[in-house]
RNA sequence: GGGGAGGUUGCGGAGUGGUCAAACGCAACAGACUGUAAAUCUGUCGACUGAAUGUCUUCGGAGGUUCGAAUCCUCCCCUCCCCA
């Protein structure tokens, strides 16, 4: 196997990367591996807490898949034992324990979604159940051992938890330790991680000189805000774009970026080169510029990414049909009324679009309900339903009307 | 083990016997303006009923007192702090 010079690897491995610590041991080491020919452990380990992938995760993962470029090893740790646990980094409260079986069925979708953007040839999955189902108490307290409350409350969200009279429970403490213990088991040389897991991943470079070996290096990621352009994206806000998803929510959920998340956005998830991304930028400091469309050209990258270019083009252009030609979209649910008359209120219910009639009629009222692009504001109108009629409700809930 | 504080509608946080489906802020949703951006303004924000000084469910859980309980009492569960 042969590798780039070690100029051109750190080029690769700077980008989008917020810390290497430390840097000069990372050199070494790619040294090293470039004389003896042999590539590095790159590791990262996730949680499978929730099934979905999304492009959150996607910036670790692409990191990972930068070091598969370059010809070293990537180990991809599914935390089936620590996600018993749950990592208490930047959470203000402890997560609920998951059930084995759980874990395992989201670690499945996992590595479905991971063979996305990494090669499954070169990448090697490792459950860490497999050394922590096995280990014993004794163990247990040797690795507890080697580190201090003090040590762990230095930690922000520990801190900030046992400051603000929160619960943390004992075996919150044992997440940075497994983690770390990862590290041991495949001798890591460099440990991926988001800026928040910087304590986690520190103590990992602590747990291997206990257990003698070379620490590994530290690499850390930014947190990818979400589709509010302020909060980390994650599923349980909400404001996730998955990596699954259909061509027209992907490309919509894009469009609804606020402008400012364009150029992290280009240069954290999606594969335009470093030239690319200098030409956008400038293109964005342009005042003639609309950053919508740079913004569409986001969408589709990204709908290309993970579809195909077919499905940009797509679900650009049903996104154009709907927002700005005001149309309706050429796909949309169907729902079959059965009865001859049905008051608005019911049949939004019926068909999905609120949740209770009372949602449905202060819809109604707030001016967001339209059938056949005509407004309807009383709540108890009666339609008289036509096959193909359109109702829309708020600005993106369409359904075709079927007798 | 002892002492103290606390658990309220997605979150934060008022409310200490009726006027409480519960102030206020945030988030969310809808409307106006737009580029499904931001900012701003307006409205809504437990459910049911053609809608009201209506009914039901909700203030950690279970009982009780009362004409009436988020508010008082009893027991239980949970959290935090201090002391040992």
């Amino acid at each position: 196997m042969s590798f780039p010079s070690i100029n051109e690897q750190m080029d690769l491995i700077h980008r989008g990367t917020v810390e290497i610590l430390p840097e000069e041991e990372l050199v070494k080491k790619l040294e090293k591996s470039l004389k003896e020919d042999k590539p590095l452990i790159i590791k990262q380990g996730f949680d499978p807490t929730a099934p979905d992938i999304h492009l959150g995760h996607t910036v670790g993962i692409r990191k990972l898949r930068h070091f598969q470029e370059l010809g070293h090893q990537v180990v991809v740790i599914i935390g089936d034992y620590t996600a018993m646990v749950g990592d208490p980094s930047e959470k203000n409260s402890t997560r609920p324990r998951l059930s084995h079986e759980q874990v395992m069925e989201h670690a499945q979708t996992y590595q479905n979604q991971f063979f996305k953007i990494l090669d499954a040839e070169k990448t090697e999955v490792r459950f860490n159940g497999e050394w922590f189902s096995t280990m014993n108490f004794a163990q247990i307290m040797n690795l507890a051992s080697k580190f201090t409350v003090a040590r762990m409350l230095e930690r922000d969200d520990f801190a900030k938890r046992y400051a603000g009279q929160l619960p943390i429970s004992i075996h919150e403490f044992f997440y940075p330790l497994m983690q770390g213990y990862d590290s041991v088991e495949i001798k890591a040389d460099v440990e991926l991680g988001a800026t928040e897991q910087k304590f986690n991943l520190v103590i990992g470079r602590n747990i291997q000189k206990e257990f003698g070996q070379e620490p590994q290096i530290i690499l850390t990621l930014p947190v990818l805000e979400g589709l509010d352009g302020k909060q980390r994206m994650s599923k349980s806000l909400g404001n996730y774009i998955g990596i699954d998803e259909a061509p027209a929510e992907m490309y919509g959920k894009t469009m609804s970026l606020p402008d400012e998340m364009i150029l992290r956005y280009f240069e954290l998830v999606t594969d335009v080169d470093s030239a690319e991304l200098q030409r956008l930028k400038t293109q964005l400091e342009d005042p003639e510029t609309n950053p919508r469309d740079v913004k569409q050209y986001l969408g589709r990258t990204l709908v290309r990414m993970y579809h195909n270019k077919a499905a940009a083009l797509q679900a650009e252009e049903a996104f154009k049909q709907i927002f700005v030609k005001k149309d309706v979209p050429d796909d949309m649910p169907e729902f079959t009324v059965s009865e001859a008359e049905i008051r608005i209120v019911d049949l939004m219910v019926a068909a999905g679009t609120a949740s209770s009639k009372g949602e449905a009629r202060r819809l109604v009222q707030g001016g967001g309900v339209s059938v056949n692009g005509k407004k309807i504001t009383d709540p108890f109108t009666k339609i008289t339903v036509e096959n193909g009629q359109v109702l829309k409700v708020g600005k993106r809930k369409f359904v075709k009307l079927l007798k």
